[in-house]
DNA sequence: AATGAATGAGTATTCATTCAT
DNA sequence: AATGAATGAATACTCATTCAT
């Protein structure tokens, strides 16, 4: 098949691999198979990628590059701004507000963030198939998942913390806020969309309702958080 | 190497499997592997296990008739009793208690359920990161995740259900309590066990902090579902 | 090594395959070592053939479609032609002649059919030889041997038959024709050829000498089923 | 499964062999399939043969004394005797009787031997599939077929033809005669009896009649071969 | 850009055979 | 006589990758 556009290859190599990783997982997908699928020679896929884990790597890459933009986005245009603003101040285990419109505006930033997150790992849900698939066993892609919440987390290392921490030098979570933030919202989040599919047909629900459903737990889940004027994880026994 | 007992044989290669799977994933673990982890030849893993797949639904379904156990105490102990003894009543979208005490009760029961499940799954970790991995592919396990939430829901075919059914025959859960139930509280409870060891790493924490900290994170959430003598899940927007 | 024209590279595979399930037999042949006598790699055998199997059927297959061609050529240059003449009538379960003249026409006919068939399956005596085994085993060539037969028999179903049965509705052959010609004519001729080489070494006679020896038996039992203007097989006890 | 009588497992072992070997083949059998239609373990296999070929040979030589003793008994009470009545000299290449008696007399002994080698051959006939089986591989019964042959034939080395042998030291059979007798009378008996179940099928036939029709066949070509006072066959062209 | 022939190391599985009991 | 666990070499087949054109 000859094609004046090698980028269209390009992609229809990457959306075979997408496909075909997310669907039997990346061990079991054959190079053979994603060039079938992508009406291309095995042979091709060589001129286009080095080899079928750079593959994987770049569809992993990709899909970090986007979220930590997201993220990013939300730091900045939620976090950071109101710090400047002077509404919010980062104490050493909670974020205190200046007022209860403060809190208001926060959370209104927050659950905004976490439709816009779940619109996108719904639309990237196959790659992030791929990306769970990987993060569970002993490859390159293992620690993707945690890097993914350490985006809005405290690593030294990483763009998002660095802007906070720029904001306010006292910023740090508590252990169990990164315990919570990590099992009972970026994981659900990244859950919902793996299973998505599946989750569709046993629960008969449309579209719609299916996300509309998940985002209302979220903010059940959010909402026990904030109480009176702070958000907080308190250490002792609730 | 003659052994009397071909079941400790058998043993160690169901072990070297989990280990392994669970490392890997199960189509990157070789069968030479398997057999030179166990201490066996190759050949001897066909004397004990028709084929390589056959050794993963052995460790599978072992899994979820562990699991399915665990669930049926807990409906037997806990809400059919409380049903039979007058205390909890179930209605369509909610559970609705006969007082604050049975409430307190309740509550007690669910997480010291709750508990269990995560020492077991923290025991099986191992076996639940296979089947994490196998849920997300296009394979035999495909729906066992769903199978395990189905557990304590309200399939016609599963006996959890089937003993509360026979307790009160209008039980059924609204669409939103079973994505609440699934994503925010199997799924964190599954992806605790499945990444345990390197979030252990990256937290920082012991054995026990983690776990607790785990725990208090599910009090939080649970806690914001029971209001006054009732649990629910509203269905008009919070 | 590299080759631009696959077909030759494939040839070699048959050939090496030919020589080597003559010898030993489908099973006991290996990929390995059709290989090595093929020169090329183990991969590359299914490259060109999906299975050893395929590669079976394959030889099988050819040989019976050249089988067909040459019993085709008999029918309609001996048989259908001497129909069109008005020199030869086929009842129930004989062949009647017009006259001396036509008998002799016919005869030489099938003698040299016979001779053309001899040659074809000395030429091909060590895919007969599969074809042999395989006709002997419960496999997928278990009837190719009596399809060999039905050539030039009364299915419904083969070309052949239809041809003659074109040119007069009333054919049939008797039970004992079919014995005959099956046991006595097309067995002969395929061990013929099948043991041929042993046979020669024990015999001690020249290729020439033993295809002539041969063919005078035959036409020993020929000329017994020719009898004044008939060519038939008595149901009457001789 | 114990057993008082080890004959009984034995036999039970080599019955097991001979459907299997005759279905399948030699090397496509396994001893484990032995060992499970046998009704046996595989160990015990081991202690009643050396090894799987040893049950093969243990077939086929069986089966090979069993034949030559029947064509040392047609030699014996044919042959032999007619020579010592001075009814029968053998020539160069042919036979010479002394009257239009001692042929009806000679002919009637070949038809009948011709019988009892097809009830025997009927009888047998899984291990004689399996015998064609591997007469026509390079396996150490690469030969027997022939063996068959030459047990009323000419060989130095067979105690059939000692017999013969002794009885007159002229005795020899002229090229075409073992061409005819081998390719027109042994291997259409040996296919009659190997192809026997496959061939009932197809023809509708029951047990007497196909018996009776091949027996006539046999006939028609003996018959052939009898003319005036003599049995030949000619060595100038037909 | 694209092809398709070719490679070779690897993979699950089989199987005749052994052996301690 | 009989068992069943164990072996290890072999087997059909796969697959990521290379490469000349």
């Amino acid at each position: 098949m000859k094609n004046d556009d090698g980028q269209e290859t390009r992609e229809r190599i990457i959306n075979a691999s997408i496909q075909l990783f997310s669907q039997k997982g990346y061990d079991a997908t054959t190079t053979g198979e994603i060039a079938s699928m992508a009406g291309v020679t095995k042979g091709l896929i060589y001129y286009y990628f080095e080899s079928k884990e750079e593959i994987l790597n770049h569809l992993v890459d990709s899909l970090m590059k986007d979220a930590t933009t997201i993220a990013m986005d939300f730091v900045h245009t939620g976090i950071v701004q109101m710090i400047r603003d002077g509404k919010l101040d980062i104490e050493t285990d909670r974020l205190r507000f200046i007022d209860g419109g403060a809190i208001r505006d926060f959370s209104r930033k927050v659950i905004d963030y976490y439709e816009r997150a779940l619109d996108f790992v719904l639309e990237k849900r196959a790659v992030i198939r791929i990306l769970m698939l990987e993060s569970l066993k002993d490859s390159k892609h293992h620690n993707d998942l945690f890097r993914l919440m350490e985006l809005t987390g405290d690593g030294e290392d990483n763009p998002v913390f660095k802007t906070i921490y720029e904001a306010d030098r006292d910023f740090t979570y508590s252990g169990d806020m990164s315990v919570f933030k990590f099992f009972f919202s970026i994981v659900p989040l990244i859950n919902f969309a793996a299973h998505y599919e599946e989750y569709k047909v046993i629960s008969s629900m449309s579209d719609r309702e299916l996300k509309d459903s998940f985002l209302r737990s979220f903010k059940i889940i959010f909402a026990s958080l904030v109480s009176g004027s702070e958000i907080l994880l308190r250490n002792d026994k609730t």
